[in-house]
RNA sequence: GGGGCCGUGGUGUAGUUGGUUAACACGCCGGCCUGUCAAGCCGGAGAUCGCGGGUUCAAGUCCCGUCGGCCCCGCCA
């Protein structure tokens, strides 16, 4: 190999070598003497010197511009005394050039490939090869490469193993929409690409594999959004003979591996849990960010006695009186209240009561509706004290639980009450088994249809299925949801219980997961496992706000790639060996 | 499907009430300069203001439509 060290290499005790370096022209400073290069590479930036004393070396370096990638060999030297740069690793030392090679010329670059001038987006996407040039972003997928390769490790030294599972898979009904791939040699077939593996996963386990683990693809074709690509990575998880709290402590030794490998942070050796139902109450999320309080308190008991009639038609009805405090808020304009009474609303909210509270009371024209005692207990029920600002929402329990929850994380992020440099992890566990739609009017599966009820709440799959508690847990790091998973059924006659809870049918079971069904008839192992979103937990780890900075090749919202172009017409002839003709 | 923000030289922005040659920084090109590293100094080129209509004596600015990017709701088992 002709290059001796890379651009990040050499130090003090390199100086004397004759090296060659190659690289892109970062930025060249021309003294009309002396020339200095900054030549880079991913792992650093070397300064390299023309001295004007080698007349045609000197000429040549003249036509040397920004991104050129060039070949230089030289001898390295201490830079004089007082020379020395402290920002970059090489800052010690500098390269003599004694022969320089263009190895490519390249045009002035649409932006400046460096990390301070951040250029729109949909350009970076379009110039995307550029963009990843950039330094910071170097560093973000080196990162996603790190974690990788420490889930790889993790998993190969607790004997999982990997499989790879079908792209080309069958499209299943349920969950989100699939993309699909026409046969060709099935006319009027298709292929779908999978969801999640979550089928195959589970089959695996029939087949005795105990411990698998992928770091795998999967596809929605759903809308996006800054953490939701149409393609996206998980860590596929599955194991047989397990219950939820070897699921726990798989994950969090996992991501005490990862944090500490990747980042040298340290984490708690087993991490907070919370069920969905006090996560619900108490944060108003059942991903919870629980870095900061602005907790929810329920004043439905509290404020029982007042003569307010919006609170007492809410409670009469049922409904609860809920709401947060907030430090400090006394403070804010009326026009601040009136911004976030219009987010309460937004977020589905009938009104919003905002009470300020003065140095020895409430500060607010609702006073009257509420007896001493009740406004002395509402106090206590908050802790709050004398400039706090109560914000109250009256409604339905889990509509005011979750208007709440998020006017909670919209104050939070606005009064900049979130230590970013703190990590919150917890596990939400006790979801609800099933949801109603009352769009499609039957219950859906929170999780997916083959996630296994409490049981504890078997006897309500009957009575009250919309009660029943699944064994289904989340792992959420500061409010985002990093991984999901269950434990599952691994019996048939459960399994079609909850089909045809779902509504699915026997026949359209069977046509559908007749293979799952099937096997599960083979002697299945009990099993349960979890997925991570890839993307997600390596963009919290770099602390980005966007999964597209740590994707490689990103699309934009509009699910296109600016780069290549995708998605675009084909050929008729394509269309013809697919048996597809398009609809006008 | 819906709501919000944005679109001005290569890049990032200013131009807010409509009014002369659209400004600034960086970049680019040329010149000077032997120790810079955000190099410096001098000079220069470069914009039909996303696109299409409209209002007006006059539109970057106002109105309508459209395209694109971003954020959010719905959707995402």
């Amino acid at each position: 190999m002709k290059r001796s060290h890379t651009c990040g290499a050499l130090r003090g005790a390199d100086v004397g070598k004759k090296v060659t370096l190659m690289g892109w022209v970062s930025k060249w400073r021309d003294h009309g003497g002396v020339i200095f290069i900054d030549l880079r590479d991913r792992y650093g930036l070397t300064q390299i010197v023309f001295n004007p004393e080698d007349e045609a070396l000197h000429q040549e370096s003249k036509q040397l511009r920004s991104e050129f990638v060039i070949e230089v060999q030289g001898e390295v030297h201490t830079r004089p005394e007082g020379m020395g740069n402290q920002n970059i690793a090489t800052g010690e030392i500098e390269v003599i050039a004694q022969k320089m090679t263009v190895l490519n010329a390249a045009l002035t670059p649409p932006f400046a490939i460096n990390n301070e001038v951040e250029a729109s987006e949909d350009l970076r996407l379009k110039y995307r090869y550029l963009d990843l040039r950039r330094p910071v972003m170097q560093r973000s997928m080196l990162l996603r490469h790190k974690v990788y390769q420490t889930v790889r490790r993790f998993f190969d030294e607790n004997d999982f193993i990997e499989v790879e599972t079908p792209i080309l898979m069958r499209s299943t009904p349920e969950g989100a929409r699939d993309y699909l791939v026409p046969s060709r040699i099935h006319s009027g077939k298709f292929y779908a690409l999978p969801q999640s593996p979550q089928t195959y996963k589970q089959l695996l386990m029939v087949a005795g594999f105990d411990r698998y683990f992928q770091i795998v693809k999967c596809f929605r074709d759903e809308d996006l959004r800054a953490d939701r690509q149409p393609e996206f990575t998980q860590i596929d998880v599955e194991m047989s003979f397990v219950e939820a709290e070897d699921v726990y402590s798989m994950v969090e030794e996992l991501m005490g591996k990862i944090l500490n490998d990747c980042l040298g942070a340290e984490l708690p050796k087993s991490f907070r849990r919370i069920t969905w139902d006090e996560a619900m109450n108490t944060y108003g999320s059942d991903k919870p960010d629980t870095r900061f309080g602005l907790e929810l308190v329920d004043l439905s008991q509290t404020v029982a006695g007042s003569s307010f009639r919006v609170f007492n038609d809410t409670l009469e009805h049922g409904g609860a009186i809920k709401g947060i405090c907030v430090p400090g808020g006394a403070s804010f304009s009326r026009s601040k209240i009136d911004k976030l009474t219009e987010f309460a609303k937004n977020a589905g909210a009938k009104g919003l009561v905002a009470i300020k509270i003065g140095a020895d009371d409430w500060d607010s024209n609702l006073k009257q509706f509420f007896s001493d005692e009740i406004r002395t207990a509402v106090l206590e029920e908050f802790g709050a004290v004398a400039n706090d600002l109560l914000l109250i929402v009256a409604d339905k329990l889990q509509h005011a639980n979750e208007v709440l929850g998020d006017l909670r994380l919209h104050v939070a992020k606005n009064e900049n009450l979130i230590p970013e440099d703190r990590n919150a992890l917890l596990w939400v566990t006790e979801f609800p088994l099933l949801e109603y739609d009352p769009e499609e009017q039957r219950y859906v599966a929170r999780h997916h249809p083959f996630t296994s009820p409490m049981e504890d709440d078997l006897h309500l799959l009957d009575s009250a299925p919309e009660k029943a508690r699944a064994k289904a847990y989340d792992l959420v790091l500061n409010g985002n949801e990093i991984a999901g998973g269950s434990i599952r059924i691994h019996k048939r006659d459960l399994q079609n219980k909850m089909f045809s809870l779902l509504n699915i049918g026997e026949e359209e079971a069977r046509n559908k997961f007749g293979f799952l069904l099937d096997a599960f008839e083979y002697g299945a192992p009990p099993h349960g496992g979890i997925a991570f979103g890839f993307d997600r937990l390596v963009m919290l780890l770099a602390g980005r706000k966007s999964i597209r900075d740590v994707i490689a090749f990103p699309k934009t919202n509009s699910a296109v790639s600016l780069m290549d172009g995708s998605p675009n017409t084909v050929d008729e002839k394509q269309l013809q060996e697919l048996h597809i003709r398009l609809r006008q």
